[in-house]
DNA sequence: GCGCCATAGGTAGTAAACCTAGCTATGGGC
DNA sequence: GCCCATAGCTAGGTTTACTACCTATGGCGC
């Protein structure tokens, strides 16, 4: 079993939106933006990213927007003010989220052992 | 639905581990010490725990057994050798995840927007 | 011309894991 | 007598990411 493979677990959404944040892309755009912008770490598969924009989509967080480039169909996000909202919201989640695993995976800090 | 109920997803076993290392500790006490060293913020019903625990013991990471006190039985949970392994090891994946993410959720670093 | 690859979009079905809601049991406080 | 905190557990549902597929275009090598 790949070990990192889920890590990624209610983490998603907000990268997509972050990834949004710097004006619209197209789906393809986003899962390449992703995988560069991490280094290669989050190299996601399509059925991962389609999905999840879809699901954005139907929460309202982004909106999606069918154009014609070259004969070929792309379908292009725009972050919400929704989205925006929610972006900022999961932005300080995160970070508080981070705080605390951190903490707790210092060696030390727990109550005594009973 | 609550806004971070499934935050933990893929993070927990880490901190069941980590709870586990400053001693033996026994179900009840591990959700208790992640309470209380969280400032309350990972709050987990048993039912979130125990299976957890059970998962990381049938893994081989964390060793149980059974003891009684006051009549009471309680089922004492200790850190094996291949435990420890694995928790430095996501100790490390963890710190590396977790500045992969918080660098994307910086404003600016994405790859140019086509 | 034909096959292959990168790009671009998608769906179906599976697996993991966390949660909700319930259960049993003891001992102490009201 | 009843409820709560402690202590342990399970069943079932939901979410969510993954694997494995499919369609389609345009360019490249042969």
């Amino acid at each position: 079993m790949k070990a990192e493979a889920q890590a990624l677990k209610g983490h998603l959404d907000v990268l997509l939106l972050a990834a949004l944040e710097g004006g619209p892309r197209h789906g393809y755009a986003v899962k390449e933006a992703l995988r560069e912008g991490s280094g290669g770490r989050f190299d996601l598969p399509t059925g991962t990213v389609y999905p999840a924009l879809h699901r954005l989509e139907g929460a309202g967080l982004i909106a999606g927007s069918w154009s014609v480039v070259d004969g070929r169909r792309r379908r292009t996000y725009t972050l919400t003010a929704a989205g925006e909202r929610r972006l900022h919201a999961e932005r300080g989640t995160w970070h508080e989220f981070a705080a605390a695993v951190t903490a707790l995976l210092e060696p030390g800090p727990w109550p005594a052992t009973s």
